[in-house]
DNA sequence: CATATTTTGTACTGTTCCGTATACTAAGCC
DNA sequence: GGCTTAGTATACGGAACAGTACAAAATATG
């Protein structure tokens, strides 16, 4: 039993408005989305937002943290537990996929689609966009190395170039997405660039 | 000799007026750039824009075209006329990197990196990505199977999904330039790239 | 020199935008 | 019940925005 604080109740749900905020980011993108089109998607009216999520930037920043949660958390669960290299990679790309063609309006990756034209503008975007793919590269790498450490990858090889590579097919698969290309043809792709990465040793 | 038309002379030059224009548009990304901005970077008054090149997005349109020639200028010299196909693998990337290094203030790819976001919201934009990659991944999977019947590529393997693959780096170099990656990592990226998608057979 | 034609420069219009001030409402606390 | 605290609703202010009229300037033509 949570003690009731002191004044008047809010009203909203903090995810569901930074989940239904990341719905408009992900289609309007950052600089086109007003805080009227915010305000709409989450049914609070700017004061409440400005009191909840401060600016315009902060609150893109944390919808692009609550991505990134969501997504670790599917990581997690899919590729980290996968002990085998090529199965954990078509996890990667299969999991990317739904996520990619699951919200319905917008296809593509949210985070990839949106931040980099940010970065530039806004350096905080930036620094979250290298501290995710530090954190998928290391992700990767340590699945490279097990491998490799069982034998299952080539011993001469760089498992810290390999994850870089291997994440390069998750931001074509996100910008393909954006594009309109088909998920058939992306799981085609993706099923091609594991057998490129792991090797046929898999 | 050109014949002078009738009226005054434009003061413009519509290469220097395009280039400059994307130098904005590289760096703010389309929604962000402001007519004040454009008007600014290319020394045209606003109706002169308009006069010129239509509205914001047909302008941006061209900017992307404009970029798109330049880059087909180039992989014509540098991929095309390369026979083997990890030489040419190489000269698409490392060409590309001079590129996304060589724009000084706004590092990245001006077209992966700011056409993505806009792609839903302007679906001719979408088109011209889907232009782009349908173009890129042809002449790919042209070195691909040129490389596969002489021998030089797996004969089993696929070259359309290869190209889509080799692409594929291009839009992780691409968008690893703007969140601020290193040149010398991203070369080293590469070139790992390579030997995973061309084979150990070059 | 007068006229037609095209571009340039300035100023304007109506809209949209972000962020906030102010008044109102719902709850806890005493 | 009165007071304090926190959230909501409305409305505002000043700035920036996209696109356009209109007049001035520069050139060819006759």
């Amino acid at each position: 039993m949570v003690k009731r604080p002191r004044g008047r109740p809010r009203e909203y749900d903090r995810g569901d408005a930074l989940h239904n905020a990341m719905g408009v980011f992900a289609q309007k993108g950052f600089a086109a989305t007003s805080l009227d089109d915010l305000s709409a998607a989450t049914g609070m009216n700017r004061p409440s937002l400005y009191n909840a999520f401060g600016d315009k930037e902060s609150l893109y920043r944390e919808t692009l943290a609550f991505f990134v949660q969501h997504l670790r958390a599917e990581i997690g669960r899919r590729v980290v537990a996968e002990p085998d290299l090529k199965r954990a990679l078509l996890a990667f790309y299969h999991g990317a996929l739904e996520e990619y063609f699951a919200r319905r309006p917008s296809p593509g990756c949210f985070f990839f689609c949106t931040a980099p034209v940010e970065a530039l503008s806004h350096p905080d975007v930036q620094d979250d966009m290298r501290a995710l793919m530090r954190e998928l590269d290391a992700m990767l790498e340590a699945k490279f190395s097990a491998a490799q450490q069982r034998g299952d990858y080539p011993a001469d090889a760089d498992p810290r170039a390999a994850a870089q590579v291997a994440q390069g097919v998750l931001h074509s698969l996100a910008i393909r997405a954006r594009a309109g290309e088909s998920k058939a043809s992306l799981l085609r792709m993706a099923s091609h660039a594991v057998t490129a990465l792991a090797g046929s040793g898999g």
